[in-house]
DNA sequence: CTTTCTTTGTGAAAAGTGTTACAAAGTTCG
DNA sequence: CGAACTTTGTAACACTTTTCACAAAGAAAG
């Protein structure tokens, strides 16, 4: 194979076009699947077989990359091993990120024991909680310290993200503090819907909204 | 207040007009909003200020209520009372399902002691494992069975919703039991696209997915 | 009762997302 | 090399969902 320059554009987010959260969401499927082929010496895939592993379209597949440069050869397809390199870069896995957790109930408890987290390059590096009797616990090996401490917390730690695990009610009260104390970036498991500032990025994991639409699909079956 | 004939639609997706998914989940938000101002005594609401507490337009509001008929009364606003009434209807908050969980590792467990399920009508009632260490164990007064057995367990309980928390490699192989056994709903936590039939409605929790999509943000931060 | 104000319900426009289709680029093979 | 084949990248189209905008309905006030 001869060594041919490229005109490859693997910037990120280039014309800063407005990028489908779906697109991003499927770009880690790709990256999965790519990391997976790569891993079995597979070296080329075309956005045809890559879609049809995944239940997609080839159209999909490419248009999706299209929004990040172009990664493909024609009349062959995609080098896993390039595109691994390129989806990585773009999506952030070369990064780690400080996590603190606010509310150790039972969601919060569970997290700190979910090692999803540490696999995805986020660390969870701190747990508060304004019930006296938690406070001074320790949960996999991170120690639960009282709420009013958050801020001074997450500035000691550079803890990136934030995740509100305490019940509705209270969930605006942290998300204000988590603001004020320079968080940009809360996942936040309370089933309310958070008022913060237009740069501070909020991903909603609302488990009840999930079942509650299944149950909605089982009413209208029957 | 005077008694007064109303001719509101308060038919169940009347005109089989297909609805987004998006509406469907917007009004289970209405609804708890709803239930608590009608709690607090407050008799009406515009869709404006129910916009405005969820952080919706109030277009929309009244675009999502309309694809169920007509409920508000022009120049005041909805009656809370009535509203959640009909949204309780629609939704199917009457009723109640059974639930039957395979796999009870780490994230299985969990959901067995979480209380989310009861509260929104489902009743677990099954667990499976093919761990044989496992099996006879109870959790949350659930005793776990061999994974051979679902199916017929399925038939006995009467089970509607199926609930996949195994890793991924095996999450295709109980979709496809699931659906021999003859059940038309899956909730799936494995980070994997099942294969289903067109009447099979999956619903894909990826905590993984989401925590990614947190990181890919922050990457593009700094 | 009439005027003024508020708010709904809904077509029409706009924005967003996915699909189709095809020229251009690259590969394969005789 | 040239013909036949494969596959990309993207523009145009189609479909979905949200926003806009306004007539009609009712409320409020005099």
């Amino acid at each position: 194979m001869k060594s041919v320059t490229k005109f490859v554009k693997v910037v990120t987010n280039m014309g800063h076009r407005k990028i489908p959260e779906s697109t991003i969401s499927r770009l880690f499927v790709y990256l999965r699947e790519i990391a997976s082929l790569a891993n079995m010496n597979i070296r080329t895939i075309s956005s045809g077989e890559l879609g049809e592993r995944l239940n997609l379209s080839d159209a999909q597949v490419r248009k999706d990359l299209g929004y990040f440069g172009q990664f493909g050869v024609s009349g062959s397809g995609y080098d896993t091993n390039e595109l691994k390199a390129a989806l990585e870069k773009i999506l952030g896995k070369n990064k780690t990120w400080n996590v603190a957790v606010v509310g150790v109930g039972h969601l919060g408890s569970a997290l700190l024991t979910y090692p999803g987290f540490k696999e995805h390059g986020l660390n969870l590096v701190a747990a508060f909680d304004s019930d006296a009797r938690k406070i001074g616990k320790e949960i996999s090996g991170v120690t639960i310290e009282a709420f009013e401490n958050m801020p001074k917390a997450v500035k000691n730690n550079k803890v990136s993200i934030g995740v509100i695990a305490v019940p509705a009610q209270r969930a605006q009260e942290v998300a204000d503090k988590f603001v004020s104390a320079g968080i940009k970036c809360i996942l936040n498991f309370a089933p309310t819907s958070l008022n913060v500032p237009e740069d501070v990025k909020v991903k909603d994991v609302d488990l009840s909204r999930e079942l509650e639409t299944l149950s909605y699909f089982l009413a209208g079956k029957k």
